[in-house]
DNA sequence: TGGTGCATTTCGCCC
DNA sequence: GGGCGAAGTGCACCA
């Protein structure tokens, strides 16, 4: 990775135009080729930025230096004025190896191996189970031989209860399941999420937030 | 701005949580408290970060540094193992504007501006019109006076045709507005939701894509 | 200022 | 490649 920390002006032009004045900034190239340009403020995000795969050129007339960073759709223009700093380093075994935990398809399979958090003798029935409006995350059978096409959600919002409600519509239409019941499983529920569900007679359940502990 | 080239892994526990293995990244913290951790892969994006306003505490024992960035909800931990570089810049910056267009908001006047696009007559009622399942985007009222709940996409997916569908079921239980009619406006209406909205009772209409053209 | 709902857009998976 | 849903989303509004 190649930091430069340089006095620069930056112009953008692809899904929309930005120009960003004469200062001192931080730029990254990554060897990926993807490059961003920061400042001291903007929170995390960088002011400019562009993707791996583009075409880095490297133009210079006197002490000033432009570097052209472009693909097909979009160009970054950085016009550098004086470099403070410019240093490489090796970022070796830095395979991302970035591991994603809790996310929506976890508690769905957890779910899934743990059906008896929905109650005694209830059956794994199947997972992405597709409904003809969209696939409806877990259906499962409770002992009495009622399905159940549930939601799983991290953050239950109202449109968790507009996703059950078309499911289990969509269910009910073919007919191969009798009368469908509907529910939404989640970490959190908000109120007015809960109150909606009531009414349309959608069961709510919240997932221990403990789930994943063994 | 603080610049660290670091062996480190990294754990972050919010929204979401993931881990990172122990290899050599980029810490960037800027002067605003924000934190971002980056490989020489993953494009512009940083593997882990965190945006300004949190706390950065500092602990070390032997060898190893303990840092911990958190606010409320969120917590990044990084474990250091050996610093291979740490520099400090004073970066003078200045943010950018970015300017968008054709959004739905736009759609959204334009329609209010042009109720004649649902016939003759048809009367402007209200824009964002509070239903008690949300706000509905336009309600207006035609020449019969029948009321009318539109809901305006650029591009509508099924996910409209619940939102149309929460909306007039919202308001036919008012009892305010007789019995509305509920209806999409869209750029693009995708095939399937089209079928979802006829089988529900709900129109749709296209909208023509010049319609921004005076 | 935090919570809450929604739009947006990027990403990823599956068809 | 289209279509659909999720995201550590980001934003705007409101209490």
């Amino acid at each position: 990775m190649q930091i430069i920390i340089a006095e620069c002006s930056v112009i953008y032009t692809g899904r929309g135009n930005t120009t960003l004045p004469k200062a001192v900034r931080a730029i990254l190239i990554k060897a990926d080729g993807s490059v961003s340009i920061h400042a001291d403020t903007n929170g995390n995000k960088p002011l400019n930025y562009m993707g791996a795969g583009n075409k880095h050129t490297v133009n210079k007339k006197g002490k000033t230096h432009y570097w052209i960073f472009e693909n097909k759709k979009e160009s970054i223009h950085i016009t550098i004025y004086k470099i403070l700093s410019n240093t490489e380093y090796e970022l070796e075994g830095s395979e991302p190896g970035l591991a994603r935990t809790g996310t929506e398809k976890h508690l769905q399979a957890w779910l899934a191996d743990n059906v008896e958090i929905f109650g005694e003798n209830t059956k794994f029935i199947g997972r992405e189970y597709p409904t003809g409006a969209g696939a409806v995350d877990l259906l499962i059978q409770k002992a009495d031989g009622t399905y159940v096409s549930v939601e799983v959600k991290r953050v239950a919002i109202l449109n968790a209860v507009d996703q059950a409600t078309r499911y289990v519509e969509a269910l009910n239409a073919s007919g191969e399941h009798g009368k469908v019941e509907g529910m939404i499983a989640a970490l959190e529920i908000k109120p007015n999420t809960l109150k909606l569900a009531e009414s349309r007679g959608i069961k709510c359940l919240q997932i221990p937030l403990d789930w994943d502990v063994k």
